[in-house]
RNA sequence: GCGGGCGUAGCCGAAUUGGUACAGGCGCACGGCUUAGGACCGUGUGGCGCAAGCCAUAAGGGUUCGAGUCCCUUCGCCCGCACCA
């Protein structure tokens, strides 16, 4: 159907045209150029899991609207997307639907690039990454391989966290409140021979380098330092009767003449070989019944403590008190030495073991220089200082000083040391799953494990696999791929099976696009050096730990290598809020998305977009109303009609009229704070800013105000404000303004100081702070004249009531408050 | 339990960081235009009061000439970690 250039507003219309031009100039192709400013701006990539929604636009729109605008600022914006394309769901998928995982995520990809074409949301498509293609994860294989050659990719048999569902591994990270993040299913302990990334020896760097992070929210910040957990104390020895010794980890070394007690986790080294005779039966008792019931104890809001005595005794080292050994599962193997010592007086979790076996209670730190008495509750030490009581030498002295005393005492005697504990575990990678970048080793007979060499990269995910109903990694039953030769000998050898966890994708993926079709390395120093770090980095708050986490990390390793210059990735990190919609997030699941082409056939991109930077403060969830979108509707369609409308001003109605002054003032007024609002990140304001704009402008129109040299003015520069929102929008009325370029790569309107100055102001009339009239007076006015002004209003001379005025508070060209008292 | 944050109209939310509380939008009311309209355009819209004015930012107290903003107490909500020694 044809269709004649229409005088209303008609997103159908123009939209498509200026996607094209926008494309046709190369908006975001860049290259380095130093002539400029850079800046990287970038959204988190998505995994492709089907059609995207309004949910999902929040975050493009917001990135999309930035890049857009430091275009305009003059900056060179590397502004790339791609695709987070291997991972579980499309195997899973496979496995029901018979069809590859490949097929399924390049369809996904296919419907993803056409909604953020609709919506105007434009890329560097010519860096394009996409994880699962053999250009990007031959470079994931070897970087794998330049880990393991720094000492930071190891294989070691451990207890691991392994989803009978998803059937894989799970990363401690990928327990959320006990379960599998993915499907929700509770995890059973497992001992497999995993591959590790070593990022505990990164944890004080990764803790330390959090203060750089100023441009980071603060909970994304505590969040990622909670986790690392770093705890100041000492390891010490206590020999256990008979021989050897039992290693704790205490950060209270100066509760160590409270000891009535000590706990081993079960899974402790010494339960094999102390646990006497007589307690056998006991403890492996108990070792069965807790490795049934670890899992479901930990998510039971009220953790009863349990335990069996060993029969066997340690001796404190400061006192000689024999002390009884205990196995609980309240320790926890895999922190510290998987033991500790019970000072049931200074501890709860100590204190309520003591209760329920009936051990002795002593307390030895005190709040006050004086015993309290018997304790019935513990004093809750954490960090705090106390007085040392009932502690032998140390008796009366503060406790921090014990504890250096005590520390220093166990050094000379060579039963103790100062030392540092982290809460962070190694990071466990490998994945019994098919859809993921295999791990380039190979198992030799005589050599053992072998790393495939960097130049026979990469080690090719089979195309041709059996997808099985049990589960099982395809991969183990596809002998073409098992089936290799040792590198080093030549010999029949086996591959190894396990894939990547996809984190390990996503981890530098922001490097490859600073030089995304490099065909020798995973990405060109020079151009990393000259992009990098990422300005700003927007996307989900769920991403706070893990993605984060381990992009730190692996920036750390790649800076130490040599291959980049600076060890933090993201400058500035934002967090949107999620988008809600009839009481749920929005979600394929709930059936309450809503789809960009709807958006954009009954509404048009722009109001989908300007929608959603108006929807709320944008760190903020927020719920989608209908009827809110059709106030936005009818905003856009006001600018256009202001901008570029037909209408006979003169037969309107005449209000109250608004002159030219006040009309370029609040032109300048919505520059200055539009501007300072984006670079906020608070689009919600910046658009009212823009809609207060437009309603003085209809006032000055309905006033009578003619369509003249300024008044156009004010339209270009309101043209040129909308273009990072609606630059569909935007882009039509700069053309018909008589726009020679584009409006997207127009410069940013600046504000005029000049303009901005109001030449009166109303100046507030206080009577002991209470708020009694408003005066307008010349900007500038000073104290003394204001006061007289001020005494000259009725309201204040009624207010006063014949009171004198005492003194008087005056902010200039704000306010003036008589005080009386 | 520990840590981070929040509480403002009927609803979503503004408030220059201690200085006119409620911008902007939704909703609602009235009017205009329409054959009609749940479309579009305009005007109004915190509560009480005829008014002067008074009362209002979860509740209570404090600091200050002045508090939504700072400090204490209480209540409620959200998020993260959760037996981490």
């Amino acid at each position: 159907m044809a269709r004649t250039v229409a005088p209303v507003y008609d997103p159908q219309l123009i939209e498509p045209k200026w996607r094209a031009a926008w494309k046709a100039a190369g908006l975001f192709t860049v290259s380095e150029d130093t002539a400029k400013p850079k800046f990287y701006n970038l959204v988190m990539f998505p995994y492709p899991s089907g059609p995207l929604h309004m949910g999902h636009f929040r975050n493009y729109v917001i990135g999309d609207a930035v890049a857009r605008y430091k275009v305009m600022r003059g900056f060179n914006v590397l502004n790339p997307f791609g695709w987070d394309a291997f991972g579980l769901p499309a195997e899973n998928a496979a496995i029901k639907s018979g069809i590859h995982p490949r097929i399924s995520t390049e369809a996904n990809i296919a419907v993803s690039k056409h909604e953020l074409d609709i919506m105007g949301v434009l890329y560097a498509w010519d860096r394009e990454v996409t994880t699962c293609n053999e250009d990007y994860y031959r470079w994931t294989q070897w970087l794998f391989l330049t880990f393991y050659e720094m000492g930071l990719a190891y294989k070691h048999r451990a207890a691991v966290n392994w989803c009978p569902k998803d059937n894989t591994v799970l990363a401690n990270e990928q327990i959320v409140n006990g379960v599998c993040w993915r499907c929700g299913t509770k995890p059973t302990k497992k001992e497999l021979e995993q591959w590790f990334f070593k990022i505990t020896a990164y944890a004080q760097r990764l803790l330390d380098d959090l203060a750089k992070l100023d441009r980071w929210p603060e909970r994304v910040r505590v969040m990622q330092a909670n986790w690392i957990g770093r705890s100041e104390g000492a390891e010490l020895d206590f020999p256990v009767e008979g021989d050897g010794s039992l290693k704790v980890f205490t950060t209270r070394p100066d509760t160590i003449f409270g000891v009535t007690f000590m706990v081993i986790a079960p899974e402790h080294p010494l339960v094999e070989t102390n646990v006497t005779t007589d307690r056998r039966s006991d403890v492996a008792a108990y070792i069965e019944k807790t490795k049934a019931e670890t899992e479901i104890e930990r998510l039971s809001t009220e953790h009863v403590k349990t335990g069996v005595f060993s029969g066997a005794y340690a001796i404190n080292p400061f006192n000689g008190e024999r002390i009884p050994i205990w196995i609980a599962d309240y320790v926890l193997a895999t922190y510290g030495t998987g033991a500790i010592m019970g000072v049931p007086g200074n501890d709860a979790r100590d204190f309520e073991f003591a209760k329920k076996f009936r051990l002795p209670i002593r307390e030895v730190v005190s709040s006050t220089p004086e015993p309290q008495g018997y304790p019935t509750a513990p004093m809750e030490l954490g960090l705090a200082e106390g007085y040392m009581i009932d502690s032998g030498p140390y008796t009366g002295i503060k406790s921090s000083e014990a504890i250096n005393a005590i520390i220093g005492e166990a050094e000379r005697r060579g039963i103790g040391r100062r030392t540092i504990t982290f809460r962070l575990r190694d990071w466990l990678i490998s994945r019994q799953r098919y859809w993921g970048v295999p791990i380039p080793i190979v198992y030799c007979a005589e050599h053992g494990i072998v790393p495939v060499p960097k130049d026979q990269l990469p080690v090719r995910l089979p195309a041709q696999v059996e997808f099985r109903s049990d589960g099982q990694n395809p991969l183990l039953h596809t002998d073409s791929f098992v089936k290799t030769s040792c590198p080093i000998c030549g010999k029949p050898a086996r591959r190894e099976t396990d894939t990547m966890d996809t984190f390990v994708d996503s981890s530098w993926y922001f490097l490859r696009y600073t030089s995304a079709r490099e065909t020798t390395q995973p990405f060109d120093k020079a151009k990393a050096d000259y992009w990098m770090p990422v300005d700003q980095y927007t996307g989900g708050v769920e991403h706070a730990i893990l993605h984060l986490l381990y992009s730190r990390f692996f920036m750390k390793v790649l800076f130490d290598a040599g291959m980049v210059s600076v060890d933090e990735p993201f400058k500035a990190l934002f967090t949107q809020g999620m988008i809600h919609r009839n009481g749920a997030v929005m979600a394929k699941s709930k059936g309450n998305g809503i789809a960009p082409d709807d958006m954009v056939e009954r509404y048009g991109a722009d109001t989908g977009r300007v929608y959603e930077l108006f929807i709320g403060p944008p760190e903020l969830d927020a719920e989608w109303n209908d009827r809110g979108v059709d106030g936005v509707a009818r905003f856009l369609n006001r600018v256009w009609r202001l901008v570029v409308g037909e209408e006979d001003a003169a037969a309107a109605t005449v209000g109250p009229g608004v002159t030219q002054d006040v009309l370029l003032r609040k032109l300048h007024e919505t520059i200055d704070k539009v501007t300072r609002d984006i670079d906020a990140f608070r689009f919600n304001t910046a658009v009212a800013a823009l809609m207060e704009l437009a309603n003085l402008m209809q006032d000055y129109v309905q006033g009578g105000g003619p369509r003249d040299e300024a008044w156009e003015t004010v339209g270009r520069d309101l043209t040129r404000l909308m273009a990072p929102f609606a630059p569909h929008l935007a882009e039509e009325l700069w053309h018909r303004l008589g726009g020679d370029s584009l409006c997207a790569m127009s410069p940013w309107p600046v504000a005029d100081p000049a303009l901005l100055h109001r030449s009166t102001v109303t100046m507030v009339v206080q009577v002991d702070g209470r708020l009694r009239d408003r005066i307008d007076v010349p900007a500038g006015t000073d104290e003394g004249e204001a006061r007289i002004r001020a005494l000259q209003s009725a309201n204040v001379e009624r207010a006063l009531d014949g009171r004198s005025v005492a003194r008087t508070v005056f902010v200039a060209d704000r306010l003036i408050n008589l005080v009386t008292r």
